[in-house]
DNA sequence: ACGTTCAATTGGAACGATCAAAACGCTAGT
DNA sequence: ACTAGCGTTTTGATCGTTCCAATTGAACGT
């Protein structure tokens, strides 16, 4: 009544366990008969093949690691959340499986890392949350260890030789910022992180580049403001922005947005618009009706998994990858999503005269067209 | 070069590898001098057992596995990210692993756990969202897989006989409005969701509790309002109460607090008081200063985790159990705790015969006490 | 008829650990 | 001196699979 093995079903049909052992990895080389008698046996008796006697003697385990990272944020937490769904997925399709495990900090995950290749077999690893100077990609290079990071190599996108996806957060803000601009607004502001390198300043180019080429604004300066992360936050930029003269705003993140937000539908002056775009897409951005930038976080995780799996596994297969731009030897860049809410559903933009474009928009239902 | 193993380590000292075995699984038995030399030989080497073939000879491999949802909800989603985490964190401190997987539903849950458990070998699970005449306790317990649940066995919780924790709902909305009671509001409404059993039914409970107990209310609908979840529903929710006389209100949920808050702050005839609890303490919530109820699921994460892997391993040490109320025959009830942000701040209540009791308080900072 | 070739199948060894039992050297009891 | 006992160490078998080399048997050409 116990677990079949190769051994007990090899017995049992009178063949060898190496015959049975074939018809499943080697079917080519087992006669047509045989085949099918030890496949029905195979499948009358429901066995499987204990993937940790494969791994001792392959010396590998189909399995992935993941560092997992406390919940600091519930915002970046949700991101992280979705990729990590998806790892999961589509590992499960290619017959791996996903560990996870905990460190303190970088130099902890790479020996926790050390540990998992060495006592677990684990084949591949994948990092997030890189930053400037990140010592881990030399490291796990240098160690041997196959891995893939979601987030660029900071600095260094074109001459890091390892695997990587991320998402471009500067097309994200230009194409949200050319949308409002589209639509008629004059003077899009923005709520950014503290200064400083890496995911910030990405969103932060998006923006200033359109506000620059589009609006021949010389010093963004003038409608930007920076501040630590938070609703609150939010709120106090937006007000900000607004005695500024902003007429819209693009935010680094769905809590500065979410802040906006709030200041905005206090302003009956503004007559309900909410020009207001976001970052990340979180759920709260989803239950406000904000309309927000999408990372494509599910599409890096199917490259990354992908990749990673195909290479430890030599299935050649191409990735089914979605739009992304290659960087660097082995980079991917994928270009974020426009999620609109509140906004897609208002009317054609006024003419670039007007004063304030979307004011005929009140709800986030279809209006009929504002007449003239 | 390549990975040091028990044979090549008693080669390279000259005993066999059984010595070396002992002196990590039963140091007792070496004697001291020989101890030593392998015990620095182990570090110098860095050498750690396989996992894998631990597992292969053992027939387990200290690892639990665990469904991953879709974060279908960021709401529940940062709850269960929470729970995740401290899962990990406490299988790593006592030798075991984590491994994910993802199910359609309850049935592929099973089957997938049943793979794992031939495949991998894996100790025990851990089930969480479970639902009145959830099949899966039943199943896995016929199967004999060990498990531990995150949620109680609805309906059933003095007659089920497996592994569980939940949290107290019921106590945690009641020592909310208990709260609001002794700060000398009077008309503590609920905002819940749509009938049915449950976690809703059971937070409604512990408001309507204490609504009859201590404000002697016989018709609680006065004061509740049902809707989906949403945002935007608080919001409407709070109004309708609002309209209602309610002065304060207990919310199932962090969304309909999230709204209410809003309608709250909306309205400046409330002199800025926002007697408003919400539920579960999501980021969001923290965000902007809402109170809440915090469900403890690091302790239950704790406790699970803990009683499982003592019972596979045999360890009967003390599971490290926070306050709970043992129910059934392995249950515990965990009590939440009241994440006190705005409100605590407010002085002193306002004696019993005083309209807007809470009127003294504005921001979220001591203010000098309201002379009379 | 006989070596060659090839398809099909088989048995031995290995992966790296643990369990169980045997063997070893020593001391102590009779 | 012989053995029983004990502490210490070793050997053999096993977990379930895959790799590798060897074996079998039939078909083939010469």
């Amino acid at each position: 009544m116990s677990r079949p093995t190769l051994v007990s079903l090899a017995r049992e049909l009178g063949v060898s366990r190496q015959t049975v052992s074939n018809v499943i990895n080697a079917p080519h080389l087992v006669r047509p008969s045989t085949r099918q008698r030890v496949q029905e046996a195979i499948e009358r008796s429901g066995y499987r093949p204990s993937a940790v006697a494969q791994a001792l003697r392959r010396q590998k385990s189909s399995t992935i690691a993941m560092r997992m990272y406390p919940t600091s944020d519930g915002i970046n937490g949700a991101v992280m959340d979705r990729f990590l769904h998806r790892v999961v997925e589509q590992a499960e399709s290619m017959g791996h499986r996903v560990v996870l495990f905990t460190a303190a900090d970088d130099r902890a995950e790479i020996g926790a890392l050390r540990d998992l290749i060495d006592r677990d077999s684990i084949d591949a690893c994948l990092l997030t949350s890189t930053t400037a100077g990140d010592p881990r990609p030399a490291e796990l290079g240098a160690a041997g260890i196959a891995f893939g990071a979601f987030g660029r190599p900071w600095g260094e996108e074109n001459t890091a030789s390892h695997l990587w996806a991320d998402v471009d957060g500067r097309a994200g803000t230009r194409a949200a910022t050319e949308h409002l601009i589209d639509r008629g607004y004059r003077r899009v502001g923005f709520i950014g992180w503290p200064d400083g390198p890496g995911v910030g300043q990405d969103r932060l180019q998006g923006w200033a580049d359109v506000i620059r080429e589009r609006l021949g604004v010389d010093d963004p300066d003038e409608w930007l403001v920076r501040s630590d992360d938070g609703i609150v936050q939010g709120s106090a930029a937006a007000t900000d922005l607004l005695r500024r003269g902003c007429d819209a705003l693009v935010c680094t993140s769905d809590s500065f947005a979410t802040g906006a937000f709030d200041v905005f539908r206090g302003r009956p002056d503004l007559d309900g618009v909410l020009p207001i775009i976001g970052f990340d897409d979180t759920p709260v951005a989803r239950a406000i009706g904000l309309s927000s930038i999408t990372q494509p976080v599910e599409a890096a995780a199917t490259l990354l998994v992908h990749r990673l799996v195909a290479r430890a596994t030599g299935d050649d297969g191409a990735t089914p990858i979605p739009s992304s731009r290659a960087v660097g030897s082995d980079g991917h860049l994928l270009t974020p999503l426009l999620q609109l809410r509140t906004l897609e559903a208002a009317p054609a933009p006024a003419p670039l005269s007007g004063r304030r474009p979307g004011a005929e928009a009140g709800s986030d239902r279809p209006l009929e067209p504002a007449g003239g």
